[in-house]
DNA sequence: CAAACATATGGAACGTCATTCCATGACTTG
DNA sequence: CAAGTCATGGAATGACGTTCCATATGTTTG
């Protein structure tokens, strides 16, 4: 007991980067983006604002180390040893299970150009993409296309995720409530949307990613038998 | 001169939702989305935070609304009288161009399920994917997969330029200094990221874009030759 | 071993934001 | 013209990101 007089300076386990990443993870997971503030952080990590400031640059250099983190471990586990179509559905969907557990990823941050989140997952792809064969100057489209479409859906499970936080529901009473409005809408303006409304309440997003996915395989497929 | 003895009420052009929505879309276009504050909406309305609360329900409304109004005047203008093929290909050129005007439209609330932005897409589209002959069960899938690629796009849109914004770029000079750090990367580690760096500047995001969609259009044709 | 210096720490303070509250005034209805 | 509703806008509130600073610990130097 003869350490700490006074009460602060050089903690029991001390302040790190990424000790700091780490709460921040586990403050996004349990509260969503509006639930990590500094002041949250600083009574996890039983310190004040001040001290993360010097691990940490601001809030937003805080974010994309969090989705990096993530990003990071995604990449990791996922092995690609198999057939460059197989690997790239395998890359996608550690993405995908990544952004379910987390989704806060799908917040703006992890699509910042050139920062390291987009670049490992632009790299693995890429690789993938290169693999297949395609020629070297349709690469960056399809890689694109594909980075798109996975952040696409990001973005959207972020949003869902955040809707229904803000009203307090859970997933499916909060695919009810949708899929109940849908059906509400008009006939003649939303034929369409009313035709779909029942799928969106029962479907599985983890399926329908796939499908994306292999819709634009095929369509590189297609773009090579020319 | 008679008027206004005091300071406020029955202002000479009334407040209203619209006007309030219009004036935000201005603040949003000069500001970005950071640029939107009640406080800069009251001084260009000449009014009071309190006068806005009384049309708009919150800020997070107030956004979709503007997403709204974007989208329902880009889906207005664009005319689908051609095949389905083209038809899809002119609704997601409209949400691009819209996108580009208008890069705050990549926030979170145009992906707001059942929310008016994203309905009103998910109609046009799901359309045109119905008169192009797939099967309903098959439809649900495949309008998913564009409406992610077009909300990915969007998002991407919105980082670049939030960042831009944020380091004081203009577009170029930013694609340029991403460009320059992508070549810099370790060769062992990130060899496609480096092989790119050089499309990463010189690219044109509206081709790439219409690439992506045909990439997925060609997927789905694959899909009906079976 | 004692200064001197860089490294950390955490509490207090600042300015800004979204939002709420309320006193007030102007139209509308009877 | 009185009563009631609709709008208005300024002031107050509480939370946030961020900065500042007094202070304490390690580490290097003479």
């Amino acid at each position: 007991m003869v350490k700490k007089s006074r009460s602060s300076q050089r903690r029991d386990e001390a302040l790190s980067r990424d000790r700091i990443i780490e709460a921040s993870i586990a403050i996004l997971d349990s509260g969503g983006e509006a639930g990590l503030t500094f002041r949250a952080l600083s009574d996890r990590l039983a310190t004040g604002p001040g001290a993360i400031y010097w691990h940490v640059a601001n809030k937003s250099d805080l974010l994309t180390a969090a989705c990096d983190a993530i990003v990071d471990r995604a990449m990791a586990a996922c092995v690609v040893d198999a057939t460059p179509e197989a690997n790239i559905r395998a890359v996608a969907l550690a993405m995908f299970d990544a952004i379910d557990a987390h989704p806060w990823l799908g917040s703006p941050r992890i699509s910042a150009p050139g920062q390291l989140p987009m670049v490992r997952l632009l790299e693995r792809i890429g690789q993938q993409v290169g693999a297949l064969g395609v020629p070297r100057e349709d690469q960056w489209a399809i890689v694109g296309a594909l980075l798109h479409y996975i952040l696409g859906v990001a973005g959207q499970n972020a949003a869902n995720g955040k809707l229904a936080r803000e009203q307090g529901f859970d997933r499916s009473k909060f695919l009810g409530e949708v899929s109940a409005a849908w059906s509400a809408l008009d006939p003649d303006a939303y034929p369409f949307t009313r035709s779909v409304a029942g799928q969106m309440r029962d479907h599985d997003d983890r399926v329908d990613f796939v499908a994306g996915i292999d819709l634009i395989l095929g369509g590189i497929a297609r773009l090579q038998r020319r």
